[in-house]
DNA sequence: TATTGTTATACTCTATAACTATA
DNA sequence: TATAGTTATAGAGTATAACAATA
């Protein structure tokens, strides 16, 4: 399983098979819905709780300046908000508003419904072990990346 | 596995991994290199063998205007041939050429070396063979959605 | 000097619309 | 009429560069 050709052949697979997951994924654009990187940064700021900018980018992986954007429009929803931090001036503390904890709670995103409605129709109960048990490993395979 | 919550908790979570991985796949940009779509189809076009532009951009769920555009550029480096179809004036039959061929069998890009070479160092045997299973089922996923 | 965050600009990948040529 | 493909244009999501404010 280690052997190279092994292993070069699971990286081609999850390539081509990640990337159209994800052109699927961003083609569900529905009204009034979160876009991928407002749902990613939402959830990724409930879990983490309160935090700055800076340092969400690094957990997603971004460039601050795109991880801005994304908080812009968030914070224009009245999603999250910015306070400032009283012990550095050049800091704001971002958190979740109630009003989105209620869109990360009542799991009205469009997209993990699509998803998990596909799953729930197209793969058996062990399918669904296997992916569960995948699931963490690919988070981990992007953050070593 | 199949009740609601569960799923869904599945979904989100595929659905933040993922996410992230792509985010670093797209990062992995190299001088001479192959972009995502243009592996994408390559790697495709050779496991469907000669097909046209409009049946390629059905597998890669993607428009036939954005698949003419990956298929130009991979043209342009000679990695593929289009030839007019004898039967049907309208269509292209396009194909793998020896060059694609050689690029795609020397598994020179960057992209999937930096994917095998995480998979090597960061996981352990019993986790790539969970990946193994998960990977055709990421596919499915993809195409069912 | 270094860090946090913003503004300006550009590139990649994708989409939709409008068109031509062929069936 | 319908289909295969092209050209034109636009939007989303990212990047880098240059800057202001604060540490």
């Amino acid at each position: 399983m280690r052997s190279d050709p092994a292993v070069e052949e699971l990286a081609g697979e999850l390539l081509v098979g990640i990337g159209l997951l994800v052109r699927r994924l961003r083609q569900t654009q529905v009204e009034h819905d979160l876009t991928m990187p407002e749902t990613s940064a939402l959830a990724r700021l409930d879990r983490a709780g309160p935090t700055t900018s800076a340092a969400m980018a690094k957990l997603e992986q971004i460039s601050p300046q795109s991880m801005g954007a994304t908080l812009g429009s968030l914070e224009a929803r009245g999603l999250i908000e910015r306070n400032p931090d009283p012990d550095d001036g050049r800091r704001a503390v971002i958190s979740v508003t109630k009003a989105g904890l209620k869109v990360l709670r009542n799991r009205r995103n469009a997209r993990t419904e699509r998803l998990a409605r596909s799953l729930s129709r197209e793969f058996t109960r062990s399918e669904l072990k296997q992916l569960v048990a995948a699931a963490p490993l690919i988070e981990r395979l992007g953050q070593s990346i």
